[in-house]
DNA sequence: ATTTTTTATATGTACATACATAATAATCTG
DNA sequence: CAGATTATTATGTATGTACATATAAAAAAT
C-alpha cells in the first residue's frame, strides 16, 4: 500500500491520530522517533514535530527528550470552557440582559478573603453583590469583593449601573487565577433574590483573579473574588 | 532604552503579553504585524509568529490574515479541566478507590437517549449505574448508557467488576463528544446511595462521547452517554 | 451603480539547517 | 563500587527562505 506524502502538519496530525485511535499504536507504547516518522511520512521533521506537539498539548501523546514519544496511558479528557463577560453571554442567546446592584459597601473582609488577598485581618475592602437578568428574569448573583489596596482608584468607581463583573474584566489586567465549579443549596435570602425555592441547587462558579507583578509589595495577591450563583437549571456546555 | 533582543519565543511571548496587561496596546487595537515586530524585536518572523500564535490560542489575540493581529477586546476566559479517569482522580488524592456496580441491565432507552444515539425508538441499550467511591465513602455515582449498536462487542463485558468509565476510556476510541456541568437536587434514591439527605445540591457532569466514522451506518452518532452525580461538596478547580 | 475580477498584504505554513536542552547511558575516577 | 564526568540521543527551538491562503481594497466589467 502506498501511502500519499502528507504534506502538511494537520493532516500529518490525523494521520497519527488514526493509527492512535485503531490502536496500531497503543496507550503506553514508544511510537517511532521524530525523525523516522518525519522520512516515512514525506515530510519535514519539524513538520512531524509540529503535529505530535499539537497532540502533546491535547493530552493523546507525552513526549520527554532523550526518551521519546508515548501514547498517553490514561488520556486526561481536557474539556476548555470559555467564560464570557455575563452580559455578552446573555445577549448571545438574545436575551434583554438587565442588571441591578443589589449590595455595595467597604467593610472588613471574612478571614478567607483576608487571606486570598493577603492583607491583614480585618482591612476594609470592597463589597460588592447584585444580580444579572436575562429577559427579566434572575440568571445569576454576582458576590464579589475587591482588593482595594491594589485598586486603589476603585474606591471611586461605583457599580450602580454598571456591572464589577465587566468593569474589571475589562479595566483590570489579570495575568493568572483560579477558579473552581461545584453546587450548593440556594438559602432562603439567594433563593427570594433568584426567585427559586430555598435549597434549589444552584450551580456555582468561585474565581479568583491575580496579578503576578514584580513591583507589587506582596508579590502574588489577589485582585478580586467572585462567587456566582446561577439559577436552577442553569448549565455549562462544552465540546471535547 | 535599549531593548534586549529577544531570542525565544516564550521572552516574545511574555513581552507581548507585558504590553498587552500595561495596555500599552490596548483591547481592539491592532498591532503591529509581525514582521515589523520581528524586526524590533530582534528575531525573525517565524519566532514571533509562533509568540503571537500561542497569545491567541488563549484568546488574548485575535489575528486575521490581510487584516493583522488585534487585542481582543472581550477576552473570553478559558478554563481548561482535566477529566481524569474516577479511579486515577481518587487515587490522585490518595485515597483508597472503591468501585460498586448498582445494576446493570439491558433496556428500552427513553427517548432523548435513542436520539442521542441516533437508534430507533424502544431500541434495547445497555444501561449501567454504579457507585464510586473513596475510602469508603460515596464519591461519585454514574449513570451510563452504552450504544450496543456501536459497540456489539459489549454485551459480554460485565461491568460487575470494572469500571464502565475506565473500560470504555481505556478501550473505545472516540473522537469526539460534548460534556455540559450542572447542579441538581439529590432525589431520595440518589441521597441514601450517596448517604447524604435528599434534596442535598449535587455537581453534575454530563457526558457524550462520540466517534465520527466514515464507515459506519448514522454517521454521527453517540457511543455512550454518562451522567456523573457528585458527592455534595465536590468541586472542580482549575487555574487560569 | 452593481457585480466581478484583480491585486496587494498579513498571516499561515513547509523545509533545510543548525544548535539548544534534557535525560539516559556509558565511562571514568577515587 | 559509589560518585562524578562525558557521550549519546530524542525532542525543542531559532533562522532564512519560499510559497500558500484568506481577505480587504482597488480596478475592471457589466
Amino acid at each position: 500500500m502506498i501511502k500519499p506524502a502528507r504534506r502538511n502538519w494537520q493532516d500529518v496530525m490525523s494521520e497519527v491520530e488514526q493509527r492512535i485511535y485503531s490502536r496500531q499504536w497503543q496507550p503506553g507504547e514508544l511510537i517511532p522517533n521524530e525523525a523516522d516518522l518525519a522520512i516515512e511520512f514525506g515530510c519535514a521533521r519539524v513538520t512531524m514535530n509540529r503535529a505530535l506537539r499539537a497532540l502533546a498539548e491535547t493530552g493523546l501523546l507525552d513526549r520527554r527528550r532523550k526518551v521519546g514519544t508515548m501514547v498517553t496511558l490514561n488520556p486526561i479528557i481536557k474539556a476548555t470552557l470559555q467564560i464570557p463577560v455575563i452580559r455578552s453571554e446573555i445577549e448571545a442567546r438574545n436575551h434583554l440582559y438587565g442588571y441591578y446592584l443589589l449590595d455595595e459597601k467597604i467593610e472588613k473582609a471574612p478571614l478567607f478573603i483576608s487571606k486570598l488577598f493577603n492583607v491583614s485581618v480585618g482591612t476594609q475592602l470592597l463589597h460588592v453583590i447584585s444580580l444579572h437578568c436575562a429577559d427579566g428574569s434572575p440568571y445569576v448573583i454576582e458576590d464579589r469583593w475587591i482588593n482595594l489596596i491594589a485598586l486603589p482608584n476603585l474606591s471611586d468607581v461605583s457599580f450602580a449601573a454598571l456591572s464589577a463583573n465587566e468593569w474589571l474584566l475589562q479595566n483590570t489586567p489579570f495575568t493568572h487565577g483560579d477558579i473552581s465549579f461545584g453546587a450548593t443549596n440556594a438559602s432562603a435570602e439567594e433563593a427570594s433574590i433568584l426567585k427559586t425555592k430555598a435549597g434549589a441547587a444552584l450551580f456555582t462558579i468561585e474565581r479568583t483573579t491575580r496579578d503576578l507583578n514584580a513591583d507589587t509589595k506582596p508579590k502574588d495577591r489577589a485582585l478580586t473574588n467572585v462567587r456566582l450563583l446561577f439559577r436552577p437549571g442553569y448549565q455549562v456546555h462544552t465540546k471535547l
